[in-house]
DNA sequence: CGGCCAACCGAACAATCGTTCGGTAGGAGG
DNA sequence: CCTCCTACCGAACGATTGTTCGGTTGGCCG
C-alpha cells in the first residue's frame, strides 16, 4: 500500500462517519473502525479529532474550489458561467454528498485559527458566484443585493444538492439546466428546457 | 411564577443552547444552567434530553406552520400566497433563528417514532409551498419538478433567513419582496421593487 | 547480525456525558 | 397535628468520550 493511500482511508473514514452520525455523536472510535485501524493506530496518523474535521472540510473545499474553477476556465459567458456554477455544485453534491453536507452543516465547529482557515475559503467560493452575479446583472444592483442574490443561489442549489434529487449523473445536468432557467428567468418564465440555457449546453467546438 | 411558565423557560433554555452549540454537544447540565434549574431539577419536567430535543422542534414546527396558515388564510391570490410564504418563513427566521437552525441542521437526530412525527410536519409545511406554486404554475410541471422547484425555493429562503441578511424586521419585508420577485421573474427580470409584488404589498382594505 | 524507525496495537487515563436516587422545603388538605 | 404532593436539589451511577502511554512488530540500513 502506497504511503498517504491510507491516510487518505482515514479522511474518507472520517468524511463518512461524520456526515452520517453528525460531528460530535461521531467517535473517534468508529472512525478508526471505519477506516480498518485499532483507535492508538488512528493516532499515529491524526493529531486528534478537530484536526480530523478541520482536514476533511480543507480538503473538500479545496476540491469543490479547484471544480469550479476548472469549470469556470471553459465558460465564456456569463450565462456559461453561471451554469458551470450550478453544475460544479450539483455534480459535486452527488459525487460528494457527505463532504457536502459536513461543509454545510459541521462546518462552525471548527474552532481556532482554522476556523478562519474554513471561513476563508467558503468566502472564497461565494465570491466567485457573486462575481457571476454582477457580471450578468442587467440593474445595476448594490454589493449587498448581490450578496443576497448570491446566497439565494447558493441556498437554492444546497436545497436539492441531496437525495432522492440527485440520483444520477444525468440528474444533475438536467437539473442543473433547469435551476440555471428558473434562478434567470424566474418560476413564472422558465420551463424545464429553456431555449438559451440547452443551447448552451451544446459543447463548443475545439 | 405560573405553572407552565417554567416549562416555556426550559424549552426556550434548550432551544438556545441546542441552536449554539449544536445537539449532541449541548449537554443537559448547561441547559438546566440556563433554565435557573440544577440538573435534576430539569429532569423533574423532561423525561430526557431526546424528549428535550422532541419538544423543541415539535412545538417550533407548529408555531411555523400556524404562522404559515394564518398569513395565507389572508392571501387572496396564488402571488400573494407566495409572498405571505416568503414572509413568513423570514420572520420566523428573524424573530427564532435558533428554531430555525435546529429544524434544519437537527432534526435528523430526533429518534425512533418521533422522528416520524418531526418528518410529518416538515413534509406539510413542503407540501403547502407545493400547492402554492401548483397553482401558480403556467407550464403544466409535473410533481418532481414542481417538488424540485418547491425545494428551490425553501431552500433560497434558508440561505438568507439568518443574519447577517436579517438584522430587523424591516429587513424581513424588503427582503421577501426581493426574494418573490427573483423566484416569480428571475434574476434578470426582477429589481428589487417589482411592481407587481409591491402592488401586493399594499394593505388590502378591510 | 544489530540497531533503528515507522506502523500499529491493547490498555488505561481523566473528564464528561445522560440519568437516577434519596432527600428536603413548603404549602394544601384533612 | 400529620400527611401528602409538587418542586426541587446534591451526589452519585455507569457508560462513553478524546487522548496517551508502553509496548510489539517487521522491514530497511549498515
Amino acid at each position: 500500500m502506497a504511503i498517504g493511500e491510507r491516510y487518505e482511508g482515514i479522511l474518507k473514514a472520517a468524511c463518512d462517519v461524520i456526515a452520517r452520525r453528525g460531528f460530535h455523536q461521531a467517535s473517534i472510535r468508529e472512525i478508526a473502525r471505519a477506516a480498518g485501524l485499532s483507535l492508538a493506530g488512528l493516532y499515529h496518523y491524526v493529531g486528534g479529532k478537530d484536526e480530523l474535521l478541520f482536514l476533511v472540510l480543507d480538503r473538500s473545499l479545496d476540491r469543490l474550489i479547484e471544480e469550479l474553477d476548472g469549470a469556470l476556465a471553459e465558460a465564456r459567458t456569463p450565462e456559461l458561467r453561471l451554469l458551470a456554477l450550478i453544475r460544479t455544485h450539483l455534480g459535486f453534491g452527488f459525487r460528494n454528498a457527505a463532504a457536502l453536507k459536513i461543509i454545510n452543516r459541521d462546518w462552525e465547529l471548527v474552532s481556532g485559527p482554522q476556523r478562519d482557515e474554513i471561513a476563508v475559503k467558503r468566502q472564497s467560493y461565494l465570491t466567485r458566484g457573486l462575481a457571476i452575479l454582477r457580471e450578468l446583472d442587467p440593474h445595476a444592483r448594490s454589493g449587498d443585493e448581490l450578496l443576497s442574490a448570491t446566497n439565494l443561489l447558493l441556498g437554492m442549489l444546497n436545497g436539492i444538492a441531496t437525495r432522492p434529487f440527485l440520483r444520477s449523473p444525468e440528474d444533475a445536468r438536467t437539473l442543473a439546466a433547469e435551476v440555471g432557467a428558473l434562478f434567470l428567468y424566474g418560476f413564472l418564465e422558465a420551463t424545464p428546457r429553456s431555449a438559451d440555457l440547452q443551447a448552451a449546453d451544446i459543447r463548443r467546438p475545439a
